[in-house]
DNA sequence: TATGACATGTAATCTGTTACATGATTAG
DNA sequence: CTAATCATGTAACAGATTACATGTCATA
């Protein structure tokens, strides 16, 4: 059957998924909450609208990856809280020992980040560390083949866009410090690891 | 009228349509050619499905800022060939010459690093530099902003979610490097500028 | 003549945006 | 009582993805 079986495949998870199930994790909490935690923090990156909040949330209780009980505790005002089913805790580390490819080099690093940054209470330190190295191993080969890229456009592009070019080489080539900085400063502190 | 009487704004464009037009000014092309662009170079962020480049080079043609021709010449096999027309220049110019935005700079700054690299060939030296001018504005209080919510996350959030949010802030500081250096570039070796 | 690269498209589906609607509760 | 905030939603639409369809041309 070529057009994929709908039902073998894991019903793919966008990306804003995994940052509710990320925030859900650790911290059950109403949509509000989370829209307010959108509009109001770093994360601001995803978006805030109940259009997106809403409909996701629910695509995501309808696959029991996490599930809404309505308070009745203070006043009669309707309010969902939601929490992470073991289904949800199991995607959400799935999806976060996932070993980092060179196409999610190229879509953005916005989603390895996300991984990364929930990674150490979804799955523990090794879990982060492993992520790293993955991460590490992907960007190295990437950054040189970018650099080889700008050396062979040096002639051809001209003005801005090779300016540009080379913003983004540095900027690969910051992130594979800040990963190394990363690494060092994770297994120089223990060496077992809390998990 | 509250909900913006549709006929009064000037129908935005995707980054997609503006990533087609800046690559049409100086070259035209056909949209095969275009994809293969976006699937072989740099460009890789930007999708080469025919889905999305089609749908797009028709939508920019409705909207008259580009214009296609079938070319003739060598074969019978039909082939479009895509120029940017007069209001197409001018579109991009406005695009390029729009002052960044704190919203720009949460939204991840590929918009704005596509503008830039357009922003040479498109409207000349002089708008090159006002845009990373007046991205070196919105950057410098945004990085303050990052270290100061930084600084007071650090007690509250732990492990890796602060070590990603410092990733956050290495890169924009390492962007606002590029910016800095690129200005410099910029003003020594020509004063006046080729426009 | 069969294969593969060239070249262009369409249809179904998914997700997100914008803008609006609805109702409960609290503060003045 | 009224306005603002809390809290949840819906409807219309835009844009992208995936997967498929179509046909041309060169070459082995």
């Amino acid at each position: 059957m070529k057009p994929q079986d709908p039902s073998a495949r894991p019903a793919k998870i966008p990306c804003l998924g995994y940052a509710l199930m990320g925030l859900l994790q650790g911290m059950p909490s109403s949509g509000y909450e989370l829209r307010k935690i959108f509009s109001s923090t770093s994360m601001r990156t995803y978006s805030d609208s109940p259009g997106a909040i809403y409909p996701a949330l629910r695509r995501l209780e309808h696959q029991s990856l996490i599930r809404g009980t309505i308070e009745e505790g203070s006043g009669l005002r309707r309010r969902q809280r939601f929490r992470l089913t073991p289904k949800g805790v199991a995607a959400l580390k799935a999806w976060i020992a996932r070993p980092v490819t060179r196409a999610d080099l190229v879509a953005g690093q916005a989603e390895i980040m996300l991984r990364f940054a929930f990674s150490e209470q979804a799955a523990g330190v090794t879990a982060s560390v492993e992520l790293l190295r993955s991460f590490e191993a992907a960007l190295k080969p990437h950054l040189a083949g970018l650099r080889e890229e700008f050396r062979a456009s040096k002639a051809a592009t001209s003005g801005s866009g090779r300016m540009a070019f080379e913003c983004g080489v540095r900027q690969t080539a910051c992130l594979l410090e800040w990963v190394q900085y990363a690494i060092t400063a994770y297994t120089k502190e223990r060496k077992g690891g809390s998990l």
